[in-house]
DNA sequence: GTCTATATTCAGATAGAC
DNA sequence: GTCTATCTGAATATAGAC
């Protein structure tokens, strides 16, 4: 047999995060994903229409891999509503943590082509929001639930790039501003 | 005189930040770039030493514009202590509306090769500390100054990006946020 | 200080044989 | 489904003449 399948849709998206993981973004190019996988650069073509395709692929499961953490970090917590909302930040920062390539790729960089499906969005948010409303009330659910995603993600996103310069206890800091949100809008 | 000297650093990284700013960063290369000012690509490379030096540069130019918006707020604001802060936070952002791609530039996709001085950093982040110290003391003013850029930085890196898909008011949503932030460490 | 000309490398993608 | 072979284009950067 000359030709037998080696890759299949999931193997090649295992390794292409893994690449991606290790070597940046910009280290994930077609040629070098080919040559990972043992196999030439037009095979990937069998399997993705376009290297967008792919990159489009590796956001969705980003984001189901949030979802996944954010769940899991909800129901092995039964403590109060607040302590709740601050189980599922820390999962969703220990999460970007595990995978930051990853998570900038999805969540900064944004090019509308790049973008997963917006129902796995409406996911990650009714989760949060659905709590968030116990909280403030469904007429204020909203904003607060993009205050909430902006601190955390925004908090991820600089600690990430390193742009906290003058160390500290940054676990502690996260969980202070996530507490201090919930805070200011629970008077 | 065949050649004329024809470009300064000034020149370049106006037309550089334009040119990012219209067609995005991949849109700046050094061959578009030498184009749009009428010179030919080596001319470049006798004013700065390599694309990422041209980077920096641009990237030290969006923190000047940065602490001048935002010291700018703050001596046309004479309010109390939370309103100067919420002032500056709303500087800030209005200043990387008018700059997305640079701003994204300096503070997503953030490789260390490109960070600017790091004094600048400093500059912008003390501005705002003298503040929140007097708001939450100075043992506390860290954590609090680091959750307010947080929140302040998410919010706009994932309005820019499109991220906030259910409308509704941005910019009453900012001030709700930030307010809630204030208020929660104030307790 | 700018030019012409070019080196070098790499990107994403495709045609057509097997 | 994978291969060989190749296209096309663009990137950063440099040598050396003027």
């Amino acid at each position: 047999m000359p030709h037998p399948a080696r890759i299949d849709r999931d193997s090649i998206l295992q390794t292409a995060r893994a690449m991606m993981e290790l070597e940046g973004v910009d280290g994930l190019s077609v040629n070098r994903l080919a040559a990972a996988l043992g196999v030439k650069p037009p095979s990937l073509y069998h399997h993705f229409a376009s290297k967008a395709a792919l990159l489009r692929e590796l956001n969705t499961t980003t984001n189901a891999g949030l979802v996944l953490a954010m769940h899991t970090a909800l129901h092995t917590t039964d403590a109060d509503l607040p302590q709740k909302i601050l189980a599922m930040a820390q999962a969703y920062r220990i999460y970007a943590h595990e995978h930051p390539v990853s998570y900038g790729l999805a969540y900064t960089n944004v090019v509308a082509e790049l973008r997963p499906d917006p129902e796995f969005l409406e996911k990650l948010a009714l989760m949060l929001q659905v709590h968030i409303a116990e909280l403030v009330g469904p007429g204020e659910s909203l904003p607060a639930l993009r205050g909430l995603w902006a601190l955390v993600h925004g908090f991820v996103v600089l600690e990430l790039g390193g742009q906290f310069q003058r160390g500290g206890d940054l676990d502690a800091t996260f969980d202070q501003i996530v507490t201090a949100q919930i805070n200011g809008w629970q008077r």
